[in-house]
DNA sequence: AGTATAAATGATAATGTTTTTCATTTAGAA
DNA sequence: TTCTAAATGAAAAACATTATCATTTATACT
């Protein structure tokens, strides 16, 4: 279940932040697409139903949303900065290298690996990093 | 147990790539290094030893490394390119959010856990991201 | 509805990172 | 030692990100 629109809208209000086209033309852009996405990409996309949209009003939205924990960073693959529409609750994501669908599946336990970790290193564990790389169905049959 | 620089150059040479002093000095800043470090800091310190050295020999090596697995991309934390010697075998990373450290562990099973997500996703699965983040030790008590 | 105000925006410039190009040098094979 | 393809360094180009600042605007308050 992924966000909507006006659960992110509803966030950004209750933090301080104003809600400007710019920044609702972004959302509606994140969250149409199935894909992460790169600023440069979001940019484009956004920039085709609102012309007068700057490059720099993207990377400060993407700085909030992102710090408001609304978006997700993904790291995987080429492109080391792109971004997709949070799930609810914790998860992970499973990436297609090919065409850039994430698929979200809920997090399975890591809380129990991350308490030997600390055990055995002194650690003090804040948080995890894990994507799966793959082809998707229609890539695997687009490949053959 | 970590590459040795020894092993590093065989590879290198396995694979046709000759040998230079250059290539060495990065090898060696990054064997000597117990953190993961940016191009930039490679650079800075490779030219401490090696002052000819241009930054663009860094990429071009990091690049050539990184292809033979011989180092390994991290992306956790702010600086979303740093490279850390390469583990035998397959591992994951434990990184400070503070000074650095790289702790390399061996890789708890995922294998199942991909089973199942290949099995419902159809995606076909080539391969994970798995990174922990948190505080060392000394990072910790260093806070207080 | 109208107004005040802090926040947000866009344009531009500055900064930082990575890649390309190309003439010169060099590691390694013969 | 000589030869050759590969590697290098310098400079420029391309690309990504951040800072600055004058102007505009969303929202709270009348």
């Amino acid at each position: 279940m992924r966000l909507t629109k006006r659960k992110v809208a509803a966030t950004l209000r209750q933090h301080g932040y104003k809600l400007t086209p710019q920044r609702r033309a972004v959302i509606q852009t994140i969250i149409s697409s199935q894909d992460h996405l790169t600023p440069a990409a979001i940019y484009e996309k956004t920039h085709q139903g609102y012309p007068d949209i700057g490059l720099v009003t993207i990377y400060r939205t993407l700085d909030i949303l992102a710090r408001l924990g609304l978006i997700c960073e993904l790291h995987a693959g080429d492109s080391c900065r792109s971004y997709t529409i949070s799930a609810l609750g914790h998860h992970h994501h499973l990436i297609c290298s090919n065409c850039g669908t994430v698929i979200d599946f809920p997090g399975f336990e890591l809380g129990e690996v991350e308490q030997n970790l600390s055990h055995e290193t002194g650690f003090r564990i804040d948080g995890h990093l894990l994507e799966f790389i793959g082809l998707c169905q229609a890539c695997q049959k687009e490949a053959t």
